[in-house]
Parts: structure tokens; sequence; C-alpha cells
DNA sequence: AAATTTGTATGTTTTTTAACATAAAATTAA
DNA sequence: TTAATTTTATGTTAAAAAACATACAAATTT
């Protein structure tokens, strides 16, 4: 898609965007100072220890949202689809990102300036109320997280990833097969696993049946099976 | 201290409450409507999957806060002090508990109306805010843990756990004393790893002149080096 | 098309951590 | 007080996961 073919209100008015339910002059005064980028794959979007100073809201594409620990391995935090609004987070508590956004796949985005957010929450309190919704479920996420990453087991930490995936973007047409392809270290990343691991994995579950893999197409074939493996950990 | 002295207004003064910033009326309509409780060592204050009802607001002693994972272990996801308040999180997304709330010692909470909190945020904005900003500081301090447990290894994970202890409870009078006492099975369990790994662990840093240990009291005997320690992962 | 780089697959070894076992010390209850 | 239970300490073994090594396949660059 061409950024000039972009309507960025219409996104505004999504039913799966917060801004949805700005009013019109609200919406009208966030597009008046809009900034529209593109991304290829593998592009930077933005780093750990850089100052946020917008908002960014995922039109188009796929990000992962990561960051490195000691050795320089990386742990993936957040996976975003459209329309997901992107590193708010370190916005809102006025600190620097602790993490690093990059882009999946060829992607679209939206900036908004930070001062127009925080003057929208400062005056709007449905959409303030909004933004505590999402904070706190996302908390609740990364919570659930910490314990699902440390305690279970790698069978169980990579059949959680599959799920999630599945839960995040969903099969295509085939009802099977994930829409999302990421490569062995992605799924590394996101597992708390060496690539290795994952590779390893990955080929025992397709061994079992409970998946089929070609390349970096997934597809869960047993889907019991895999809900097992995560709920034994 | 007794639960009749408790004088409930001047902790919703207190500089570090996040309710000193109220008007005297939303105040009032708070304090007309409050709880008092006490809880004994190891009491249960709320459990996962219980539904919250109220904002608890933690005037004296402290607790834990931990979820179970697969194989029943417990992980300790925050530690609180005066005057902290609990339980939001659940609140503010409308869910049930996904973490147990467990007093360490003698404790005494006063619990505010669930729906009093939500009117609160709806009419007030800079409350409103400032929630905004407590779960963006908690989202952003549960995110850099799911690195840190996931990717230091022991001595790492236990040394990080002794600097958040002495930055959250602080030291006794003597400057080195870390101010919380805790059984070995909680330092395990807010540093991911079995009861007698912390034991064997303290028994090193012990001996490494790092730490002293007398019972549960920890003294830090070389800051720095505990530091690089933690750096190092 | 050839060459180079990157990603995937799989076997082997080493490290880390958990599990198990036992005993002593410290608490708590009878 | 004694007895029982819990907590701490430490040694040993077993399991899990990382690290390493090598080969092959796929994608990219030249």
């Amino acid at each position: 898609m061409n950024l000039n073919d972009i309507n960025c209100s219409e996104y505004l008015n999504s039913s799966n965007s917060i801004f949805n339910i700005l009013s019109n002059t609200e919406k009208n005064t966030l597009l008046k100072n809009h900034t529209l980028s593109s991304y290829k794959k593998n592009d930077v979007i933005f780093k750990e220890g850089e100052i946020p100073n917008s908002i960014l809201c995922l039109i188009e594409g796929k990000v992962k949202i990561l960051k490195k620990g000691v050795g320089g391995r990386s742990q993936i935090l957040k996976m975003t689809k459209p329309i997901d609004i992107i590193g708010y987070r370190a916005l809102l508590a006025d600190e620097p990102y602790i993490s690093s956004a990059i882009a999946l796949e060829d992607t679209i985005i939206c900036a908004f300036d930070k001062q127009e957010l925080k003057e929208l929450i400062h005056n709007n309190n449905d959409f303030a109320i909004k933004i505590i919704q999402l904070l706190s479920s996302e908390l609740g996420f990364s919570n659930k997280k910490i314990v699902a990453l440390t305690q279970k087991h790698i069978r169980g930490r990579l059949a959680e990833t599959i799920l999630f995936l599945k839960n995040t973007y969903g099969f295509e047409e085939d009802n099977c097969t994930l829409n999302i392809c990421l490569s062995r270290e992605d799924l590394a990343n996101l597992s708390n696993m060496t690539t290795s691991n994952a590779i390893r994995t990955l080929s025992t579950f397709a061994n079992e049946a409970v998946i089929s893999v070609k390349g970096r197409k997934i597809k869960i074939t047993d889907f019991k099976k895999l809900q097992k493996i995560n709920d034994l950990g």
C-alpha cells in the first residue's frame, strides 16, 4: 500500500482503535498534525534508550517489541498488529524506551504528537479510562508471562507461543495455518530459549503430529494436544 | 498498632499516597465508607481467582503479591509497603485477581469501595493521570523483570533481589542491614529459583563477603561487588 | 550463475539448575 | 519440658537447557 492512499481518519474510527471514542473535534486535532512513515522488514522503529516524542499507531504490517538482556539475547515482549498503538508505555511513564520496536514485515505507522496525546488524556476522561484499561490488561498479561516463561519447560513455552500467535494473528483461510511468519530465532525469543532449542522442539512437535511445518508456515494439526502441552507446562 | 488508633485521613494526605491530590470533598467521600482490617503474618488478603470489590491501601505492615505457576511453585511479583495500594490492577481491568496477596508481617489494610474508586477516576482527571503513571511505571518494571528473571543466572538473580529489597525497604539504622526479613523460600520465590539454591547462593555470597547473614537478617557488606554480580547477570 | 551470507537441522558435550537425601538448627505446639 | 514441625544447611544425583560443532538449504549479493 502506498502512503498516499492511507486515510488516517478511517483508522481512528475503526472499531479496534482506542481513538474511536474521541469527538470529531478531537480526532481532527490529532489528524491535523500527524506523520506517516513506512518501514521495510527488519527496520528499527524505535530503540531502547531513546526518548519517545510521539505515540505510534500501527496502520499496516506487524511489529515486534523486544528488550535485550545481559548476554545480548533478546526477549520479545509484545507482538503488534493493526491498529495497535505502540510505544505509549514509556511515553506515559515519562521514561526513555526500555524496549525496541522492529518491523516484522513492511509496515506503515502513523505518529501523533506526544503533547497532543497528553492533552487528550487530560481533557477527555473516557479516553483516560480507555488507557487505564489498556495498561492494566497489559500489566496482567505481562505478569502472567513472568510466571509462564520462568516456570514452564521448553515444550510448554513453545506451545504457549504458538497458541499466543494464533490468538493474536489468527489463521489463514484454511483455518489452521498461523497468519504470521517468524524466523526460528524470533520464535525462540518469544519463548525464552535458544534458537537451536526452538528448531529442535518445533521438529519434535511436527514428528508428534501436533503441528506441521513448511518453511516458516506453521499449521496447527492437533489443537487439543497443543493445548495439553501448554497446560502441562 | 490498634485498629482504633488508625487515622485514615492522615494516610490519605501522606506525601506517598496517590490519594493526596484529591479534594477534601473527595477524600471525605472515600473516608465515609471505608473498612479497616488487620491481618496476622501469613494471612491471605486476597486470592487468585477471587473478584475484587474494593481497593486496598496498606496502612501498616508488608505484603507480598504472588502468582502460582504450573508446578504449584510461587513467583512473587511485587512487594508492598505502606502506603502502597494493592489489588487495583485486576479491579481496573475488570478481571478476577490473577495473583494472591499474603501478609509478611502483622498488617493493617484500609479498603475503599470499588465503585467509589471508579467514580473518582471518572470525575477527577488528575487522579486518572496518576493511576496511568502508576500502571505504566509498574508495567515497565514488570517487563524488565521478565528479561532479568529469564536471562540472568542464579547469582545475578539473587543479587538483583537483594538490591531490589534494599531499594524497596531500605536499610535499618546501621545503614547496611535490609529492613525486611524474609524466609529463604520467599527469597527463592522472588528470584525464580528453588529454596535450596537460594540457601546455597546466599551462603556463597556470605563466604565471598558480599553480604553477611544472621538468621533472616541480611547485611550488605560489599555493595559494589553485589552490584557487579547483578550487572554481570 | 557463482559466491557469500544467513537460516535451518541435528548430533554431542558441557553447564546450569532442579531434585533428592539427610541432618542440624530453630520454631511451634503439646 | 518434650515432641513435632518447619526452616536452614549441605552433599549427591539427575534432568534440563545452553553451548558448541558441523552440515546442508535457502536466500542474497556480486
